[in-house]
DNA sequence: AAAAATATTTGACATGGCGTCAATAATTGA
DNA sequence: TCAATTATTGACGCCATGTCAAATATTTTT
């Protein structure tokens, strides 16, 4: 058979690029044929539909994603973790210029449609997967030296609460784009996370 | 002068909820312009184009959803005032089915490619009005009898985070779409508010 | 080595959306 | 009554998505 000229995870990286500046819907399959010096039927030949191709985009991105908050979660104490784990967050979404928000909130916002299932079951991962690493910090910091009292319910459900204010850092920075803001809000949410301790 | 066929309001109503359905982008001013009995020129003569109807439409929108929260923000304990801005907020994207999410956030993420301008401003001004009468709200109470020490940091950051987490659940409701683990984060969050109050 | 099989590339095409424009129609005011 | 003004209407250009058949480049088979 016909050997591809063209390298799947290249043209990947380039669609999520143009995905992510102009939205899924704002990105023609002509732009980013163009840029990734690939035929439009191609693409087509090769993904299927736009969307499927924005897909797979996202997917790469997203274990990509998963796999630096995996590091920066690292060590340390909670407070540490917890304060890295935002500021890796607002980078993230904060990078490029301008700023081009969070992929996944952007990517399930606009594809919340009636036919956008694909996106959703994918971005219902990346946050399950979120909700379970911060689950375990959690956990792991009330086994060792922090003490208990200090959480409102169980770690579950803070770790819950922390990935939704990221999420809610996410919208909030479309609409002012104030990084200080978002980060004054980030520290709120670990003072209140870790009880008296900040206080 | 030629007098107009067609009421503007009940125009933006209908378009409105087509958006809201669908997406700014997954409507078509055919899909509009049916559903209102209008012709399509007619929209484009008295709005220029399909984001400045979906401004007016979502603008229209705002000023109703800003007053149903001042209405639900009433009066009562601080704790039974902030459950009422949860409560009427998730019932708000909750409403229809399948459930539209929140218009704001799903706008704003979808028009927030390089020349959806417009929209942020209106968008901006909700979120400032919202976390404006959060902040009455908390130090109203403060004034009262609720304790201080109880808050961590001013009453605006307090509300910033309180409206945080609401866009927050707007995002996960999309992915989760479990209206129970919706009301348990914010139940979690009133109670981290609230401080010890509520443990 | 030649031919068959198979997958990729390519360009043409159909469909439908946005937005513009000139022509037409319906009022109001002089 | 007629001019001025604004709304409506339908045709048009442009661009996007997605489909299809023809052409092309390999690998495998004979």
């Amino acid at each position: 058979m016909r050997p591809r000229e063209f390298d799947h995870d290249d043209v990947l990286r380039i669609a999520f690029d143009q995905f992510w500046r102009k939205g899924v819907r704002g990105t023609s399959l002509s732009d980013i044929a163009r840029d990734a010096g690939v035929q439009r039927g191609s693409l087509y030949n090769a993904f299927g539909s736009k969307e499927a191709l924005f897909l797979c985009a996202y997917e790469r991105y997203a274990s990509e994603y998963l796999g630096s908050v995996q590091k920066a979660l690292g060590s340390g104490t909670l407070r540490k973790r917890l304060t890295a784990f935002f500021d890796l967050t607002i980078k993230n979404f904060r990078s490029g210029s301008p700023p081009r928000g969070c992929p996944t909130t952007r990517g399930l916002m606009e594809l919340a449609s009636v036919e956008g299932e694909g996106l959703d079951e994918s971005a219902r991962k990346t946050f399950a997967d979120l909700v379970a690493r911060i689950t375990d910090l959690v956990q792991e910091a009330l086994s060792g030296g922090v003490k208990r009292g200090e959480f409102n319910g169980d770690p579950g459900t803070a770790a819950l609460h922390i990935v939704t204010v990221t999420r809610g850092l996410a919208v909030l920075e479309r609409a002012f784009g104030d990084e200080a803001q978002l980060r004054k809000i980030a520290r709120h949410t670990i003072d209140l996370v870790l009880g008296g301790a900040g206080r």
